[in-house]
DNA sequence: ACACTGATTAACT
DNA sequence: GTTAATCAGTGTG
């Protein structure tokens, strides 16, 4: 199980986004392993994508990550919650993939303690769900995924499964190519 | 000081 | 299944 590497975040964030699903996201808290199997992501873009936090609010200190290098870890706050994602294509272009949701695997009883639910199911469904649940805040902000001991992306070919695609969440005029790529019929997905 | 946000949760039908 | 109060950081006045 490799971790990925800057290659692999040097691409449109589309293909970046569909190609996330099935991989591992895994998180090392002291002696503690956690890990997910990541079933929901949306991919962001730099120009003439509305709902991307770049066209928002421009080129700002809370913004500045997402013009980084691909593998750059982006967070932010909505909500009172931290949304995690990872920059992608190549410096200076500002677009960037959102963890929406994970499938639980390794660490479930530390994300349960985290996120004071039982129901294996509301731990990670939800982008706001899986930072609180693998202890994700803005300390993560700026640095580099491929770079990290206490956070990465592995590769895991998980393949058997059958991709869907929709408008993404929470976004009124949304772009024309769906943009939110999930694994069909997972358990894990939000809402 | 106030309103905005890509969300979550409890508390209902 | 559906709604309403609420989270806290950031931008604007």
């Amino acid at each position: 199980m490799d971790i990925l590497n800057r290659e692999f975040y040097s691409r449109n964030s589309d293909k970046v986004a569909k190609e996330l699903l099935g991989k591992l996201l895994v998180r090392k808290v002291r002696d503690r392993f956690i890990s997910g199997f990541i079933v929901e992501t949306e991919a962001y873009f730099d120009k003439d994508d509305p709902a991307s936090r770049a066209a928002q609010n421009g080129r700002t200190e809370m913004t500045e990550a997402m013009w980084g290098e691909p593998g750059t870890i982006f967070v932010y706050m909505v909500h009172g919650h931290w949304m995690f994602n990872v920059v992608t294509d190549e410096k200076d272009k500002a677009s960037a993939v959102l963890f929406r949701a994970l499938k639980p695997l390794d660490g479930i009883d530390f994300m349960r303690s985290n996120r004071n639910k039982k129901d294996i199911r509301e731990l990670c469904s939800g982008p706001g769900k899986l930072t609180q649940a693998f202890d994700i805040d803005k300390s993560f902000n700026r640095k580099n995924i491929c770079e990290l001991k206490d956070l990465s992306i592995t590769d895991y070919n998980f393949k058997n499964f059958e991709l869907g695609r929709s408008k993404r969440v929470g976004v009124s005029e949304d772009l024309d190519e769906p943009m939110r790529f999930f694994v069909k019929d997972s358990k894990f997905v939000s809402r």
